[in-house]
Order: C-alpha cells, then structure tokens, then sequence
DNA sequence: CGTGCCGGGGT
DNA sequence: ACCCCGGCACG
C-alpha cells in the first residue's frame, strides 16, 4: 500500500531530502492533510501527536500547554529536529512542541493525531525511518530503471536499418520518462523488460545483466550523459553498453566466420562506434521524438565497408596449400639432395637449367594437381607481386579440370636424356609428375 | 610426334 | 611402398 502511495504522489518538488517519504507525504498533505485530519479515524492507537507529516505554516493544530489544549497556527515546522512552532493564539505566544505532541483536532473530540488520519499503522520512530528509507530505495529503483534498461531497449532492434523512429518500441521509450504518472501499479518490472527483449545474442544478455545488477542505478546518472557503443555493421545496429561485449558481438556474429587465425585482434574496433545519450533530454516526455535516438554520435570511424573484409582478414585458402604428396616420387637426387629438398631451392650444380625453369614456372598457370611442399614454397615466396586472385581463389585450373598444364620447365628426361635415365628423379622414371623440376 | 604425367596395375 | 606402363593431353 506504501507503494501505491508513493507511486501516486511522485513529488513535483522535494522538499524533504533527507527523509524521501516524507517529502512525498508532504506534498500530499498540502491538500490532504487538513481534511483528513479531524475524521473520525478508528485507528486507536494514534492517540498521540503527529508522525511523519509535514505541517505548514498557517496549519490549524493543537497542542497541550500548560495542562490544556490550545489551538494554534503553525509557523514552521523543523524537520531536522521533528519540531514545530506554533502560535497560540490563546496565549498569545509561540511554542515549540515535537511533532508528536501536535494535534489536528482538539483531543477532546477524537483523540487521534495527524499520523493516524492518513493510513499508516502505528510504529516505532526507529520502524517508521525504516520505512521512509525502504520507500526511499524503492522510489530511487523505480525512477532510475529506465535509464538503465534505455541503451538496450531504446534502440532499434538488430535488423534495424539505422532509424530510430520504431512506433511500436514507443511503449519502451515510455520508461524514459520520469513521469510514471498515475499508473497505478508499480511500472512494469525490469525483468519483464528483460523478457521482452530478443534473445539475439549472449552478449545482450550479459549487457542485460551487468545493467541490472552490477551497475547501481545512480551510479549511470552521475553524468547526465550514457555511453553506448553502437554496432555500425549494415543492417544491425546493436547497441551494447560495453566495449567488451560490443567487441565480443562483432566478433561471434559478424566476424566469426573469418578465419580466426588470420584476423586481426583489433579489427572490430573499425564496426562499432561510440554513442551518447542525454538522459535530461531522453527523459523527456514520450512523443518528442523517440527516445531512443541517440543525441549525438562521436567518434565516427571511417565507414564500415563491411563486406569487403578488411585484408588482415583475408586469408588465402589454406586448403590451396594442401600438402598433399600423392606420390613419394622423391627421387633420391644424384648429388644427394637432403630432406631439405622440400624447402630449399635445389640447386647442385649440374640443375643449373633450374632457375630459369623456376621463373617461367611462376607464369605458367596453376595446375589442378596438388602441390608439394616445395612448390607451396615456391608459390609463397617467389611471387609475391602476382596477382592476387590467382592466389586466393581457389583452384582457377585454366582449362582442363582433369589433367595439368604441362610445364615448361625441363624435365629430367630433357635434362638428362633417355640414355640416362638412371639420373632421373623417381617420378620421371615412374612417369610421373616430375618432382626435381617443378612446375 | 615428343613430352609430361594421370590412372591403374603388378610385385 | 615401389615399380611399371597405357594412354591422354599438350606444345
């Protein structure tokens, strides 16, 4: 019942600062509390002076002084010390009584004080101040949830192209308003907001909770400014509240399917940027303008061009690279060539036609066959300055699907002759694709 | 036609 | 795994 209380009265102008309740009682009882006050009230038990009400001044009240009850106007009213003066007019002088010494109707008639014409029970001062602050938490929660909830909610949703304008999330931007007005039950909870929101991604979730519970209310209105962190990928928008969860969601849902080896760590700090709120000026009341638009953007990288991922995450097919030594036709070279063969130029002396084989191999198309690792090599380091798509596409075999380009380097037949067959490597010998001079 | 080498078979 | 060869494609 507190709560419908304090939920109806939301003060226009406090004046109690340190006793919350109070001060929304108080600005209830400008009207209220003189014509609640001589009702026949069956609360018995406030048979004793005013509890937790501000009286102001020119108020009718009563009080006992010298053995009998006078009435009085009241002059001021100390909340610190829960004091009131009062003029007495009988006795022509002012007297200071407590609060709960005060009446507002003449005992005679009912002996019930202020405290019990509004409909609060009867309590302890201590119980009372335990109130006032619990109403006070509660008022400050509900006052301060939508600004935690705003970076989320007020925000077009993922598949938003960018406007703000999204009539049917006004009912959201409704919570931007401090004026929660005359809804009589308490607005609706944050975890129902949580409900409501799209289970797009973990990271919404985690922003969801860090908001709800790790960053206390007050602490986000100390500047009157929120820091968001827009997604700037085309057609998602998310707002995240958090560099690291911004990060993280560029990461699994727009970078994720890159190669994760090749991608740069920094790279999503080119898909998101930094966005401000106003809360003075998003808490104004729904229907100027949506809530949710952010005031001003800053910081704005340089556009995305997203689909055209950003060269430090392009990688070349690995699987281009297949090490895939189909045949072990590593003839044993007859100038005892060393493992090292895969990797290192071979060059004994008498494979001197080798280089220049090497370097028309380097214009001459690709193959559909595999690679050995030393032409792996040989593709990764010689040719730097080739084109670039015909080293990253995959296998662009020029004509025929089935059968490699024949090459033009020298092969041991020519190299060496038939009558030396003896010197040749093993895959010419086996007629096959020629290992110690590679295309 | 010479050559490179794939696919397949034999041991 | 090693060895050989038929046969095709290419220059």
């Amino acid at each position: 019942m507190e709560r419908v209380l304090t939920a109806t009265v939301l003060p226009r102008s406090r004046l109690g600062k340190r006793s919350p309740l109070g001060a929304l009682v108080c600005n209830s009882s400008a009207e209220g509390l003189v014509d609640v006050g001589g009702h026949g009230g069956t609360d018995g038990a406030g048979a004793h002076g005013v509890h937790r009400v501000k009286l102001y001044p020119g108020q009718r009240v009563y009080v006992h002084c010298g053995g009998q009850e006078h009435a009085g106007v009241v002059e001021q009213h100390n909340h610190v010390d829960n004091e009131v003066s009062i003029f007495v007019q009988q006795l022509n002088q002012c007297v200071h009584r407590k609060l709960e010494d005060v009446w507002l109707s003449p005992s005679g008639s009912v002996a019930h004080s202020v405290s019990s014409s509004i409909d609060v029970p009867k309590r302890s001062v201590e119980s009372a101040d335990m109130d006032e602050i619990m109403a006070a938490m509660v008022l400050t929660s509900l006052s301060c949830s939508p600004m935690i909830q705003s970076p989320i909610h007020g925000e077009p949703a993922p598949a938003s192209n960018g406007t703000d304008s999204t009539g049917s999330e006004m009912s959201d931007g409704g919570y931007w308003s401090c004026d929660h007005g005359n809804s009589s039950p308490a607005p609706s909870p944050p975890d129902a907001e949580a409900d409501r929101t799209p289970p797009v991604d973990d990271g919404l979730d985690m922003e969801m909770d860090q908001m709800l519970f790790d960053e206390p209310a007050p602490r986000k209105r100390k500047n009157s400014v929120k820091v968001a962190y827009r997604c700037l990928w085309p057609n998602c928008g998310k707002i995240l509240t958090t560099i690291v969860g911004m990060k993280r969601h560029i990461r699994t849902l727009h970078l994720g399917r890159q190669n994760e080896q090749e991608r740069c760590q920094r790279e999503e700090d080119f898909y998101y940027t930094e966005i401000y709120q106003d809360v003075e000026q998003s808490s104004a009341p729904a229907g100027c303008g949506s809530p949710s638009s952010p005031s001003h953007q800053r910081s704005s990288p340089p556009p995305p061009e997203p689909l055209q991922p950003s060269p430090l995450s392009q990688s070349a097919p690995s699987s281009f690279w297949q090490v895939h030594s189909e045949h072990s036709y590593q003839a044993p070279p007859p100038v005892g060539l060393t493992v090292c063969k895969a990797v290192c130029v071979p060059a004994p002396p008498r494979w001197t036609p080798l280089v220049t084989a090497h370097q028309s191999k380097q214009a001459a198309p690709f193959r559909r066959r595999s690679v050995s690792v030393g032409e792996q090599w040989l593709q990764n380091h010689s040719a730097p300055s080739r084109p670039p798509h015909l080293a990253s596409v995959s296998p662009p075999r020029s004509h025929c699907a089935t059968r490699r380009v024949r090459g033009e380097a020298k092969k041991c037949r020519k190299v060496y002759g038939i009558e030396h067959r003896d010197q040749w490597c093993t895959a010419c010998r086996w007629k096959k694709a020629c290992q110690r001079f590679l295309d």
